[in-house]
DNA sequence: CGAGGGTTTGAAGTGCATCAAATAGTGTGG
DNA sequence: CCACACTATTTGATGCACTTCAAACCCTCG
């Protein structure tokens, strides 16, 4: 069950046995309630993550006791894995945001893995690479893009690949609050954009589904203004 | 020359003479005069470059003209790294902002020693988790600083190490409309941001150069809402 | 059905951007 | 060494996007 989960992923795909072994065999399959802390800011922690099915929030806690929101992952994304070269800290805390179906995995076989396999070592750089990449897109984003923007962006990336089709309709992942929060806005600002948006691009809002009669015209309002070019592809 | 320049680098430091030598062989040093463009964003590229001295502005094009900063990084700092995982491709440019030393190495150099000497991809992996870090902090910064306090930190970031001495001098090292745009503001905000810090904290401002009093007065009025903890350590 | 959180809406405030113009600073050629 | 040209920076006035505060609405779940 473990193992078939980790071969369907890109880190662990297509190794050979004894290295999947290694982590498989130290792997447990867990559930985990909206609301519960995976990791906590700053605190030891000897396990990395990752995400079979659900979503987790990866947060920093502010000394007056506001957070900012750093990602909001989902499946296929590893998490927990930066405390490997921050003396088995981490600098960020993870909360379950809907509920998680999640591998843990004790962080010192990736460690030793690492440093023995090759291989590994290269996906792991592989795997920064591409974190690397999404984050300067989100900096570039609040840079440049106003909220509706913003959002627009993040509905495109939510829709299935291949995005030709018209017509999608999309159900929103977890809680308007969160999407705000993850896009650096207010919810009230959210709400508001979304209904700028609304304007714009003929999408139809009911609730938390959402349906894009013309992708084309989101791209317009949106992507105009990026750096990527559409279709900005798996980040 | 150049080895020595390498050796001076923690990417670099300490390793056997012939991994070195791999590297060594290869690089050139070259000076580099302001506003020469090192990196262009989307375009092929077999090299990266490490910064002995000098300034470089990593950004974003824009489809509409305009430049969203990535960062803004000075010596020991390496780019153009990202294109090894990314088809010799790097996803920003980069361009030169202060006279700089650089050394450039072909980037197949780089790509074997990873595959064929652990611990090159272990270093590797070392600098991108620091950059993570690095760019964690400024989404933080950006969500929950306003204008005078991110440039209160970014002034207290160019402080020497160790903080503790009072009445720091120190000169800004790079154009007031960069560092703006560094720091996600424009440049009339930057210049009334300044104005606004020195209000708070005493600090005494002539041209580019600052003098600090008392750094605490910055701590308290900048680090108070931040998720680090004062000294924010090398980042 | 009712409590409590998520979401929307309205009104008012704030911070930053924009536009415009003045000033300071820098490098150039004479 | 000076005057000019050009850029960087500052300052002022105004506008807009987003936030804040407050209240209503809605939805879910016990």
């Amino acid at each position: 069950m473990i193992t078939e989960i980790l071969i369907k992923n890109r880190f662990f795909k297509d190794l050979d046995t004894p290295t999947l072994e290694k982590f498989s065999s130290q792997a447990r399959l867990m559930s985990q309630p909206k609301g519960m802390l995976l990791l906590s800011q700053d605190t030891p922690c000897d396990s990395f993550y990752l995400i079979h099915t659900g979503w987790i929030k990866l947060f920093k806690q502010t000394l007056d006791g506001s957070e900012a929101i750093i990602d909001v992952i989902n499946d296929t994304h590893i998490f927990g894995e930066t405390a490997l070269f921050n003396d088995h800290h981490n600098s960020f805390s993870a909360e379950v945001v809907e509920p998680s179906e999640l591998i843990i995995i004790p962080i010192h076989i990736l460690e030793t893995a690492i440093h023995d396999t090759p291989e590994i070592a290269l996906r792991m750089l592989k795997v920064m690479s591409k974190h690397r990449k999404r984050q300067d897109i989100e900096l570039e984003n609040r840079d440049i893009k106003n909220a509706p923007q913003r959002i627009g962006c993040f509905l495109m990336r939510l829709c299935p690949y291949p995005y030709e089709k018209d017509r999608i309709t999309l159900h929103l992942p977890y809680d308007k609050t969160l999407i705000a929060a993850r896009l650096g806005m207010k919810a009230e600002t959210f709400s508001r954009g979304l209904a700028k948006l609304k304007e714009h691009t003929d999408i139809c809002i009911k609730g938390s589904s959402i349906t894009i009669p013309s992708l084309r015209k989101i791209k317009d309002y949106t992507c105009a203004i990026c750096s990527m070019t559409y279709p900005c592809g798996d980040l």
